[in-house]
DNA sequence: TTGACACGCAACCTGTTGGTTGCCTAAATC
DNA sequence: GATTTAGGCAACCAACAGGTTGCGTGTCAA
């Protein structure tokens, strides 16, 4: 998968409210997803098609609707590729304090 | 904590490639990080300064040179507060879908 | 079939981002 | 003390990101 294109969507905070509105609830069309933000649809639009690139949003076409589907699977991939890397990492150096302090106690 | 920093900072592909240094090899000078990087050192710089802003990296001062600590808190908090919210709704989305094809067969 | 509605396309503008270069300061080394 | 070395500061620049407006297209409903 093309991580750049997730971590690069993801670092627009119109674009994470997005996200968190279609997890609210899926299946928005475009219209829905625009109201009470202030942007213009098209604002909205190129975001979308940003999420859809980075495919953490699908889409389908329903009539004259666009229905906005969320795909968690690359912030999942993110979360399991990349940050639990620095989480153990993270880990570690608190495992290590911890047995500093405690030698130091020893001292 | 600010997570639009965080998620910015991790935006730039070079940003995360001198993350990914200092995870193999904590405290690095600046000299040292920009071995090998196609770039120079102001830019690698400015880079650093990012991931200082957003308390990614933290910096000491040794005689003339300056040395770089990763810090994976702002990284655990991002896993931790916001793509485990998503990572669960993808799971319960694989059950949802995993029951639908069950059902599916029973027909 | 006519009008309203949901959305797409494209040009355009502006602030930000990522990079450069040139020069300066402070510390180590000779 | 002079020179090299590590890094800081600031101006500048091209490219991109995020937003706008205007207009076009397909669909639904009266």
């Amino acid at each position: 998968m093309d991580t750049d294109a997730v971590f690069k969507a993801l670092a627009d905070a119109n674009r994470r409210e997005l996200l968190d509105r279609l997890f609210v609830r899926n299946g928005q069309t475009l219209g829905e997803l625009c109201e009470g933000l202030d942007m213009s649809r098209q604002a909205v639009t190129k975001h979308l098609d940003i999420l859809e690139a980075a495919n953490l949003v699908a889409t389908i076409k329903r009539g004259r609707e666009k229905l906005h589907y969320l795909n968690a699977v690359p912030i999942h991939e993110i979360g399991e590729r990349w940050i639990s890397k620095y989480e153990r990492k993270r880990l570690k150096a608190l495992s290590e304090l911890k047995k500093a302090l405690e030698s130091e106690n020893d001292e």
